[in-house]
DNA sequence: CCCGATACCTTGCGCGGCAAGGTATTACAC
DNA sequence: GTGTAATACCTTGCCGCGCAAGGTATCGGG
């Protein structure tokens, strides 16, 4: 048994591709859940944790520097509020400006999926390439090189 | 007029905009391009600018570094071949760890679609939250906030 | 003979996600 | 009253992908 109990690799593989794919994603869930109404981070946290059915789980360490960029690109405003209790909550509300960009961001999600399915069903279909007249002499060998 | 004549600065948005968006899915396309049958590198280039709608668009300096990083995990394989020329070209098969790897990928992006969906989804209907007793005394102002 | 397309490659930067670590409050159990 | 977990906010530093920019060589057509 050596030291190093790595048995299973595929696990962080798996964290590393979720967090390539999440990319950007993240961006449009949050100004998403904005647009209905005001929330709170910590709230932001529990709604697309129990929301995405944990597909878009985002941790704390991304949500709050990702609501300071909001802001400070005056995409989502802030305020302070102490609903009666020491330690007030920060509210963030949707500006126009962020509704507007909302708006590309969904545009350019639903263009990315809509090629990606394009794409798969291109695949799929056994489509005939122009081989420039010279067919696969060599027979292309389609089976496993492992 | 100063020297900066960054006049449309929606435009860079869009781009960076897309660059995230498409993080990770620049493999999944590759890989499964690769899934019906080989390819050389500058051909992938041109059917992922021709298929997905302009969505899938890959630069150069994106694809080759990726397809390095993918043999030496071992997910495809290459080999040179001359065909009667003096420059060969570099073909890529998938190897059966490729393809299961693909297969996780396919798993995890079908996993982000269906969320984002379903999120979208919860937040078109107008959903009762509950407010715990004291509904909003001060009635929220669901008004622009520029 | 030149020029654009083909076909491969590299270096360096920017930026978002996150692990890890920190502080203070609230609430509930015991 | 005391402990402990959840709430609620925050920051620093690393990692890794996409890409602009730049480089080399071949091939085909005018």
């Amino acid at each position: 048994m050596s030291e190093d109990a790595e048995a299973a690799p595929g696990s962080e593989t798996i964290a590393r591709l979720r967090r390539e794919l999440a990319r950007g994603t993240t961006e449009l869930a949050v100004l998403s859940v904005l647009s209905v109404r005001r929330r709170y981070g910590y709230e932001l946290l529990k709604v697309l944790r129990e929301t995405g059915e944990g597909a878009l789980e985002v941790k704390e360490g991304t949500l709050y520097p990702l609501l300071h960029r909001l802001e400070d690109s005056g995409h989502i405003r802030a305020s302070w509020e102490a609903e009666g209790r020491a330690r007030p909550r920060k509210y963030y509300v949707l500006t126009s400006d962020g509704r507007a960009y909302l708006g590309m961001l969904r545009v350019e999600w639903s263009g990315l999926v809509d090629g990606m399915r394009q794409l798969l069903d291109t695949l799929g279909e056994v489509q005939e390439w122009p081989t420039s007249g010279r067919s696969s002499t060599t027979t292309p060998k389609e089976s496993d090189a492992t």
